[in-house]
DNA sequence: GTGGTCTAGACCACA
DNA sequence: GTGGTCTAGACCACA
């Protein structure tokens, strides 16, 4: 269900919580699935149960799950809790920033950048139906 | 000259190897052109010495810089001759990807990108203009 | 007749013999009274029937609760014989406690609590009201 | 400088984030104080580095404190994103809801809890001066 | 010097 | 069966 490369350079904790947000982002992950157990998880990607139990958590903080006592981890009701989408947009402020600093420093264009986008816009296109190849 | 982050997730000595290789290749520090020395930058930024001279010391050896004993730094002879605008653009292609991944996953469209884009370009027009020619 | 919440933070076992507390001090369950089975709970509240098991047993060994042999647990022959109002107040001490320090850290006052209280109070009025006869 | 019970019943990371909330929040660490490195408190009482470390990290999610890479975290520039009002107060909801719940079934009315917290509200004035004696 | 990640293994609360 | 907490100790990246 999940790829795990302890290899990369993110952390696996980050690893699992960014394909999580994904597949619950993109729908394959319903509000109200259980996920795997962290002991379960663990031993299929060899991993320690601390570190699955760390990803659980911080989406739990993040509100993309919901731990149920004694039974497993599910996604949450509402995932995110919908914030105004000025909020959210405000949150890709800092990753926008940068990218305009390099594309300037590129003596690139905002055009440039604007093909980049719709160039990866389609190429990932997640919630349209056909979605990831391999993850 | 360079902005520097300390917050940001990236380390610094990466983000100042980024901006020198960005405006390496854009043209506009051009080769022979000297760089501040470690301390000056270091004090400007209110940064480590050691990761300035860090920064400096992995671009030396990627080829980027060169060290001229007793005298500041400069940008090698023959580094990339201004690649072309193909191929500056190629080097925000990851960053790209991960802001549409991100803007997908906060639901977020193409235009709320463009939008945000739009307002950081103006943003950092001023300083990074003037700051251009100072260079 | 009971409000159970797994989600919350306090155990499904405690919230119930807390409840269970509650009602015998304030005389709405005399002594004497019958309280659901385990199963009838369990299912009604889709809890594991081992959880309201514990809560009861727990009450049992407090003395506020009566086993009896085939026909369903009651109230204790004489439990606090429906406590003094100042008695009854103390026992949210903590609870208010842990609300003021919370407001304060959170730069709200006295009169941001008082309007959310008037609010829940309403709120679950008619609830409550209806429940209070059933018992 | 914090206390840290091992015996409590609430987690070890759990007391330190508190104190460090409560501690921000009433100004005694006003924006930019380093605070102890992990290691430090981790020796000084006792207690494994990780522990601290996720309290703080916890802490830095929250946006309470700030990481400095290299160097000791410090108190965010604004511990709070100083949510409006109205969203603050929403995190009390579902405290307000369970002591309302509490209260009627103890039979006790607005005025009891209101009373209530009058009391405590004085009590633990943290930001008009006194505050915490020992901490 | 800082903090971050991970393991292996123990023990606990809850259901 | 679930997840949560903690330790002891290793190793890493960054400054």
């Amino acid at each position: 269900m999940f790829i795990l490369n302890p290899q990369s350079g993110t952390p696996i904790y980050r690893q699992l919580m960014d394909q999580v947000r994904r597949l619950v982002a993109s729908g394959q992950l319903p509000p109200g699935t259980p996920l795997p157990s962290v002991r379960e998880l663990a031993l299929e990607h060899a991993v320690n149960p601390m570190t699955i139990s760390k990803a659980y958590h911080l989406l739990e903080l993040e509100g993309v799950l919901v731990r149920n006592r004694g039974k497993p981890m599910t996604v949450a009701a509402r995932p995110r809790k919908t914030a105004p989408r000025e909020q959210r947009r405000r949150e890709l402020d800092a990753a926008v920033k940068e990218l305009v600093l390099a594309a300037k420093q590129l003596e690139l264009d905002k055009e440039d950048i604007v093909a980049l986008i719709d160039e990866h816009w389609e190429d990932n296109d997640a919630r349209s139906g056909r979605h990831r190849r391999r993850t």
